[in-house]
RNA sequence: GGGGGCGUAGUUCAGUUGGUUAGAACGCCGGCCUGUCACGCCGGAGGUCGCGGGUUCGAGUCCCGUCGCUCCCGCCA
């Protein structure tokens, strides 16, 4: 006898009068006494199972013992339900399986959680994965998931790209993220780092002569976590020889909208848009913006520039946004609140009510041309944030989303992508006093800059670029270095002496120098690609086993203390006593 | 490293200005029930109110400390 001739979700009509067997879970018992009705669920839905005890007095018998999440097996015949007992909310609820033989092939205790119970306890729900994961949110995720990586596995292998793995124990590359490191039992004292991106190794493979990588690639960074941040990412990596923007652009944007359409059926339109950086700062506060809406920043430096509010006068910008309605006291409290949160010193507004009046604290101080320049009609509210350039857009690209969100300015249907292009090459790090990379030191400036980047490190460009959709980064890329002197120029830029180049980076520099063929591409991240795609606020549930918060299992316990053997044969030493 | 929120039955929650024996729903256990589909009805068990200390005649409730979770800031080339 086979295990199961059909999914739970698969009877139909058309099987009516078939001799069936089915398997899955109990989702549910109605037990009426005499006939007792039974929900059996597998991945495919819902089949009703109706054991009667004149049928089969045996599967009656065995049918009181069942309990919620009881793995059963039943044999018996579709049979078509009477009109009267049709349920129309299920696919298979015209039908229904009349048991003649009932197996109850596993047992459960009571369940710590029920599986139709919304807001259970997270740590509960990751201490009991096993049951979370029957649960339809989560069936719905990580299938997505695995639908989704599959079109892009798809799409890469028709683009001639090459899946290609790279090692998991690599090199520890202090700059950037901390590293996870891995001690070596074979060479006390040394470590492996868990990589924080494949970068360096998917360049080798380009001068390695495979012109067209890809890779779905685990990626490790020890540093805290939010709801939309975990300490081991998995991304899509792309690296192609002799790259072509265009080219690239193009695949990529096919392949989302290859991943919109069949995941859900949802046609999003291709050529993205293309912002530069310097334009979405200066639009949005943010190189992420979320184009759903409008509610752009607008600046008034100049404007103000001579006012007679001391504040305004003497910021290196003054920007303000011009929200459509006006705000009371306290919600001007909380717009503030949400401004100090990011850095701001204090939020100045002008309202100009329904009315025409003029309601501001800062009302005193500015002049009637300042007012005009500022031009704020009936029924606006204008936010102010005065301080330097990128205080400002953090706070108002911050109160931009907040207000986008509060005034209901965002159609939640819409999936709004684009491309942001020429980031800066370098960022000042006022804590180490010396410039560091904005992407990472491989990237390629711009032609503009490829010779004198290092005369106005702060204004150069970088050929680098990224893709966002209603406010969320999904990946970037950039073309890289393939020369080993210009290579060596931006290491010493960022501060990097020749020893410590050869030290960290003498094999790519090596490589570099022996043929290295122009190359650049792209990396996306695929947990918050699902987590975009399912609508999903919080990137654990498109996760089957992630941690928690703290970076803990706690289903495992992970991470935990070792013996003192494992600890004397890797040579090492705890200096702290672990928690219970 | 810092800030906000939460912590009461297996689960989700309620619990008034501090006041009798801490409640509800679901789940669990027992019983009844042949057309339910969140089945229904009757009965029952189940609590160190996160933990420690304090104030008080009296603390789930107020205060202090601490632990855990969660969200955010820093951090994440």
């Amino acid at each position: 006898m086979s295990w199961r001739d059909l999914m739970c979700g698969e009877p139909r009509p058309e099987h009516v009068g078939q001799e069936l067997t089915l398997a899955g879970w109990a989702s549910r018992r109605r037990d009426h006494g005499g006939l007792v009705f039974v929900d059996l669920r597998d991945r495919s839905g819902v089949t009703q199972l109706v054991v009667n005890p004149e049928r089969s007095p045996e599967a009656a018998a065995l049918a009181g013992e069942i309990r919620n999440e009881f793995v059963l097996q039943a044999r018996g015949e579709l049979v078509a339900r009477s009109p009267e007992t049709v349920n129309d909310r299920m696919p298979t609820g015209a039908v229904e399986l009349a048991v003649d033989e009932l197996t109850i092939v596993s047992r459960s205790t009571p369940l710590p959680f029920q599986l139709d119970e919304e807001n259970v306890d997270e740590t509960l729900r990751l201490r009991y994965r096993w049951l979370d994961l029957r649960r339809d949110k989560l069936q719905r995720n990580i299938r997505l998931r695995a639908q989704m990586v599959g079109i892009i596995r798809r799409h890469m292998e028709a683009g001639g790209f090459l899946d290609i793995q790279t090692p998991i124990l690599y090199k520890s590359t202090p700059e950037g993220a901390r590293d996870f490191v891995v001690p070596s039992r074979l060479h006390k004292g040394r470590f492996f780092a868990l990589p924080q991106s494949p970068q360096i190794l998917k360049q080798l493979t380009m001068i390695g002569g495979f012109d067209r990588y890809y890779q779905i690639a685990i990626c490790f960074r020890d540093e805290d976590l939010r709801a939309d941040r975990v300490q081991e990412i998995t991304q899509l990596d792309v690296e192609m020889s002799f790259p072509d923007r265009e080219v690239l652009f193009a695949s990529m944007e096919e392949m989302f909208a290859t991943i919109w359409r069949e995941c859900l059926d949802i046609e999003i339109s291709t050529p993205w848009p293309r912002l530069t950086f310097a334009e979405v700062d200066r639009r949005f506060g943010t190189d992420k913006p979320d184009l759903r809406f409008g509610l752009e920043l607008e600046e008034a430096t100049e404007a103000t520039r001579g006012s007679e509010f001391g504040v305004f006068a003497s910021a290196d910008a003054v920007r303000f946004l011009r929200a459509p309605r006006t705000f009371s006291r306290a919600e001007l409290a909380t717009l503030e609140e949400l401004a100090k949160e990011r850095g701001a010193k204090g939020l100045a507004y002008v309202i100009r009510d329904e009315s025409g009046e003029v309601r501001s604290p800062i009302a005193k101080f500015l002049s009637e041309a300042e007012l005009a320049a500022l031009a704020p009609a009936p029924g606006e509210t204008l936010l102010f944030a005065a301080d330097d350039w990128d205080v400002t857009s953090r706070v108002l690209g911050h109160l931009r989303l907040h207000l986008g969100a509060e005034l209901g300015l965002i159609d939640e249907s819409a999936f709004t992508f684009a491309w942001v292009t020429d980031f800066p090459m370098f960022e000042w790090d006022a804590d180490d006093e010396r410039w560091s990379a904005v992407h990472h030191p491989f990237t390629r400036p711009t032609d503009e800059w490829r010779d004198r980047f290092p005369e106005e490190p702060g204004a150069a460009l970088a050929n680098a670029y990224d893709i966002i959709v209603n406010g969320n980064e999904l990946g970037g890329g950039s073309f890289r270095i393939h020369e080993p002197d210009l290579q060596a120029r931006v290491f010493g830029l960022l501060a990097m002496s020749e020893e410590e180049q050869r030290a960290k980076f003498g094999f790519l520099l090596d490589a570099l120098a022996m043929g290295a063929p122009p190359h650049g591409g792209i990396a996306l991240g695929i947990d918050r690609m699902t987590m975009v795609l399912a609508g999903e606020p919080n990137l654990r549930d498109v996760i089957a086993f992630p941690k928690n918060q703290a970076g803990l299992d706690p289903m495992s316990g992970a991470p935990t203390g070792i013996t003192d053997e494992q600890l004397r044969e890797l040579g090492l030493t705890v200096v702290v006593e672990a928690p219970q």
